[in-house]
DNA sequence: GTACTCGTCTAGAGCGCTCTAGTAGAGCGC
DNA sequence: GCGCTCTACTAGAGCGCTCTAGACGAGTAC
């Protein structure tokens, strides 16, 4: 820099000035020192740029490698970030690396707010975190952490889900749940909740799983061999998000159970997954993009007014019907 | 620190020392200050150290967010960078965030090298990106350019995937190519070789596709068409990778058409999909964790000896057979 | 005793920027 | 000609660390 200014015969502090757009130079001298920059081949150093400045506008955002669904929600983290002028920083939880892990690498690089993308650690520590830092937690409820928390009505989706199961006259429906993963608990309850209502105690049933695709074919070899044992299939599965969703039909496809015929499969999420099954997959749509924008917006909003107190952010969600679910086998036999 | 230095009775120096667990503090006085600091409630600033020691020890990587293979990469790369002592920053592209964006991000954020996934800018850009600093290409070859290069031994993979469905008795072997994908160009040349050197070559034929399941989607759809026109299917098709060859399976599936009876499916990369699909992928394995590993090597024996030049790993592929490819229809019948 | 070394600790420069306070000079009204 | 404002620019402190050079005392060798 400063060989930028004494070959430009200007201060360093016109260099400075110049390199952040800001008004206060000449558009002869801008044009000049850009320039012999370019020349030299300087770029500004951002670790310098960070420590003089106090600021770094960086958002880090916390998630998990092979989840879809987050890959869904960073894809609307980072024109949001830019819009408000942030930098965004990826770190992912691996199985060899740990939640915290990913997230002390955002910190030390100096990363101002975290976005956790459904995260999984211990409520205190994220209590800690959001204390230390400003913290956006994504499809996860931290109940008595300081974090903003973002999240889908996740109960209003799976009564959507449940009455169009209902209107089509399935009476046997399975809930696979997606055990610790963000929002089952919500999910499964309001499961347990819909079949009450509607008198089905009786045939209430939750697999326990996981988000992933492998707890869908365990829970669909699991019905299989019941199957086999001379107990019926059930005649709807409600999984526990779209990668389980996934699993499941793997499974049944693979054992010839036709989807919708014999079974009917919904799953939770709407992640680009979800159109790319054999027959479309009927889901409730979470939608990503809105709920990237929440966050950036709720990290960004407290950055720039500390007073701020974490909030809560609750989006609707919708059901989209597809091919993966259909009439009841009884109503229809 | 100078909070922790006067409250712990010593000086900043020493403070620093003890924080970078470096000799030269006496047991007593290193716990002393630990404990001050944990009440204080200091932690290092990562933008000052890494400006007074001009070293940030990190490592930038590239990808694309949607691509599962990429993902597979990265869960190899965390844990070698974290042996050699380096730090792992991920910075994704996606539809509106250019290879370049992301690349530019990591390196405002002081990456002493990036390793980019399956590359897909200009070389010119490469080349000038491969001289500003270290850059290693996984996947992409990029001829001319000042960068470091992993990847598998395509024409190997494709020639142990021919050879496989020429010993099933296909000889109507269809290739849905990769387009500008990474590799796709070897990919397809080995395909090409491997029909002429077997007399196939009015069999051969290449559809235009890409890495995604919608091109295989598309292919799927484009061969289902003509056979309802009365040209037949083909006997096997070699997609350009694992998604390509999902997407091609569902689209078969949908239209009932059975895999491998009525035609053999074979995938590349052997990503973790490839164990999701109903019926296991015949694919060609590419060891991501070996070329995380070889890349992140490339990466900090050239910072740590910059008269180095880029070099080239080549990794032997394996085919992996699964369920999706079978005996020829004409040969059993 | 003197001359070493060794372990522990410190002073202070410097990393490459940003930012505040301030200067110099031009233009303008009266 | 005076004071005023406005634009273009500069000096220099400071961001929070690391690192070199060296101080100081205790132990060891002769």
């Amino acid at each position: 820099m400063a060989d930028v200014a004494a070959k430009a015969g200007v201060s360093r502090a016109l260099v400075s000035i110049i390199f952040r757009g800001q008004p206060g130079a000449s558009q002869e001298t801008r044009e000049r020192v850009l320039r012999v920059a370019d020349e030299i081949g300087y770029r500004p150093d951002g670790a310098a740029r960070l420590l003089a400045r106090g600021r770094s506008r960086t958002l880090g955002v916390m998630f998990t490698v092979h989840q879809t669904f987050h890959t869904d929600l960073i894809e609307g983290i980072y024109p949001e970030a830019e819009r408000l002028g942030y930098d965004v920083l990826l770190s992912g939880a691996t199985k060899g690396r740990s939640e915290s892990q990913a997230v002390e690498a955002l910190l030390s690089h100096r990363c101002e707010a975290v976005i956790l993308l459904g995260p999984d650690s211990e409520p205190a520590y994220l209590d800690e975190l959001g204390r230390r830092t400003v913290a956006v937690s994504v499809s996860r409820r931290v109940p008595q952490a300081h974090v903003d928390f973002v999240h889908s009505a996740e109960g209003k989706g799976v009564r959507q889900a449940m009455e169009h199961l209902l209107e089509l006259g399935h009476r046997r429906i399975v809930h696979i749940d997606g055990g610790r993963g963000p929002g089952s608990s919500e999910r499964r309850r309001a499961y347990r909740a819909a079949m009450r209502r509607h008198g089905l105690e009786s045939e209430l049933r939750v697999i326990p799983g996981d988000h992933t695709e492998e707890s869908g074919i365990e829970a669909g070899r699991l019905l299989l061999a019941e199957r086999d044992q001379g107990h019926p299939l059930p005649t709807a599965v409600l999984a526990g998000n779209d990668r389980c969703a996934w699993g499941l039909l793997m499974a049944l496809t693979r054992a010839g159970v036709d989807v919708p015929r014999d079974m009917s499969v919904v799953g939770y999420d709407d992640s680009h997954l979800a159109h790319l099954m054999p027959i479309g997959l009927t889901t409730v749509r979470q939608d990503a993009i809105l709920m990237a924008e929440h966050a950036v917006r709720f990290a960004v909003e407290r950055l720039e007014n500390d007073a701020l107190e974490p909030r809560e952010a609750v989006l609707d969600p919708k059901l989209v019907v597809r091919g993966s679910s259909g009439p009841a086998p009884e109503a229809s036999a």
